[in-house]
DNA sequence: GTCTATAGCGAGATAGAC
DNA sequence: GTCTATCTCGCTATAGAC
């Protein structure tokens, strides 16, 4: 799918187009012109508007969440190394993708059932290795005994908020655009720590 | 504007509607429906669904922000009963309004330009009461020495994203429609120790 | 497979009676 | 101020030539 085939051309120019202006607000004649090629081409590849969005969709929210879980499943590497790789990989990737996650949890929210299938219902998030070793730290004592859920969430917020919410937050902490990436760039090592110092201290 | 004139029905209609699928995927007739009147109603008082929108992200977007700088230029709490209050008033705020947050990010994202004019240029954050306490307390160093702007983009997030990420969030934890708002609930106690623990371990 | 032309419909907006 | 009827346009989708 990443060569220059007319089809793989209309599928990248329908994952920029959708990831910016959402199912609603994206236009079938804006993919075909980003693409360089024939609106009616769109759907003599993909049939309809919402066929096309949704294989976008289904190939958006599978990258999105399928890091986490390969990361959390790392096999030559302990609680702190997953929440370091979580702060530094995943900043990155999301770095790379700036609209992905905002697209993925917006369009989660507008179109519940149509999109329900699409996605694995259960993630099977307790049953990683992160989620082991953290309980396993917890019954020894290592490590401060808190709920595993209330970390991930804050582990997932901490570093997935400041993309999803960039440009309200650039503008709260009055920071310029070209000082912001440098912001998100310190950010991994400052919530890396935070959570694993908290983890610590009991 | 909260009598049961025919305009203000108009606003709280548009208001949820806007609030649920965004300036392009709420439909006018919608809007009317929601309200129970006639849809030239709309155009009469509001001109354009562009006028009526504009109405509501500005307010919206001004409730959205107003309620940080409140608690955070409260004169008679100190930097921890600011984290406290953040973390208590501003998830009941979200829990009563799910879709708020998402909104304000979203169509900020979308229209940049033509929204640019309605937002406060400078919430003037970094002179507030919390910030200088803050501040204060590092000095004296009664607490770890961090970036503020680090600190106030974590509270943030950790209080708003599982708001604005709710439903994806929630299939990823695995926890049922009802567990979730308990899972909430638990979360304010949880980031106000989290973050006020780290601050004061050294 | 790729293009042009156009069908068909949905939605924002307005005219005008009451 | 409120309603019904209608205009107009933009957008998805298709028909059909090449």
């Amino acid at each position: 799918m990443d060569d220059k085939t007319t089809e793989s051309q209309i599928f990248h120019a329908a994952l920029k187009i959708f990831h910016k202006k959402g199912l609603a607000g994206a236009r079938m004649q804006e993919i075909a012109d980003e693409a360089g090629i024939n609106k009616s081409m769109l759907h003599y590849y993909y049939r309809s508007k919402e066929k096309l969005f949704g294989e976008i969709f289904k190939s958006s929210s599978e990258e999105f969440s399928g890091k986490f879980l390969t990361i959390l499943n790392e096999e030559n590497s302990n609680w702190e190394d997953k929440i370091r790789d979580i702060c530094h990989l995943h900043s990155d990737f999301m770095m790379a993708n700036p609209d992905l996650a905002l697209f993925v949890i917006n369009e989660m929210n507008q179109q519940p059932d149509c999109i329900a299938s699409l996605l694995q219902t259960d993630m099977g998030l307790m049953h990683t290795r992160f989620f082991k070793q953290l309980r396993e730290a917890m019954k020894k004592g290592e490590i401060r005994k808190v709920d595993p859920m209330q970390l991930f969430v804050s582990l997932v917020s901490e570093i997935v908020h400041p993309f999803v919410s960039g440009s309200l937050l650039q503008r709260r902490v009055n920071l310029t655009a070209e000082e912001w990436p440098k912001f998100l760039e310190k950010r991994k090592q400052f919530v890396a720590d935070m959570l694993i110092t908290y983890l610590k201290t009991k």
